[in-house]
DNA sequence: GTTGATTGTTTCACTAGTGAAGTATATCGT
DNA sequence: ACGATATACTTCACTAGTGAAACAATCAAC
């Protein structure tokens, strides 16, 4: 027995890699901003456009449609994002920063948490920008593992 | 603005990967021996022990107790698993697989599912090695920073 | 040998995601 | 101008995780 299973290597690591991070990340989120990662996720991607819907935003994020229904939900409960029905397609909806949003986003840029510094730091640009590349291309192998699917 | 925002990409990029991972992972795994691959690392983890009690089994896996509370009610609901109360402690239960558990395992192991192969043979051996060497230096990082702060 | 802390488990309320099915509005082809 | 198709969104039922609070059984200490 000395392979080491190799296979349920990366999945695992992976999974618990994201999950620690994630759970890390909120709580300071929270702490600091009063939102969790998610969260802080949707609304700089609203900040940072101009009338975006939904659809729009599922893509960008990379998840389903109904994961924003809820989303957008709980952050319109916080009062931190509104949503009016779009003048051009009255089937969508347009997402706006409430002052609140604004406020926060700008309280999470002006300093960052402190998780993200302590990775950034012991990494170093270098080794973080090899890492991303080779989840870039994880992605990129889920991607086509999708595609082969469909067309099976 | 040629400078791109470089913090919120490892942490949005690994859980996207993440995420991915996990759903081409489960649609494979269900359809081939019909179970999760969450719940497929419960059932191989319980297979490689004797005697596993709850607790235990959530530190293998770092996760929370109560989510092994429910991950186990739902094994035992798809008849994968068995509890029985644990003669040396009455307070733990001690976990079995079942006849059908062991079988689903024999054959997740006889054939491993697609994306994983395809990984493997893309990465290649070395690299898939010193990405999981990174991953396990960031679940590191996040449990010092937890470590810091519970003594704050 | 009670008393108090620790351990194993559950329950509850929550976030965050998936997928399938439904509703309403838009848009296209003819 | 109409019917078919596509798009935007919601709802529902589900998996999977967290954290806090409860409860019972065990273990130490005195």
């Amino acid at each position: 027995m000395t392979s080491d299973t190799k296979s349920p290597r990366i999945y695992s690591r992976l999974q618990i890699a994201a999950q620690l991070y994630r759970k890390v990340a909120d709580r300071q989120l929270v702490d600091a901003v009063g939102v969790t990662a998610p969260q802080l996720g949707v609304l700089t991607r609203v900040g940072s456009a101009q009338a975006l819907n939904q659809t729009s935003l599922a893509r960008d994020l990379r998840l389903n449609d109904s994961a924003i229904t809820a989303m957008v939900r709980r952050l319109i409960g916080l009062d931190m994002l509104e949503k009016t029905r779009s003048e051009s397609d009255s089937r969508a909806f347009v997402l706006k920063l409430t002052a609140k949003g604004e406020e926060t986003i700008a309280r999470a840029q002006a300093r960052p948490i402190p998780i993200n510094r302590r990775i950034e730091d012991e990494f170093g640009a270098d080794a973080l920008r090899e890492f991303t590349a080779k989840l870039n291309r994880l992605i990129d192998l889920c991607d086509e593992e999708q595609m082969a699917e469909v067309e099976e």
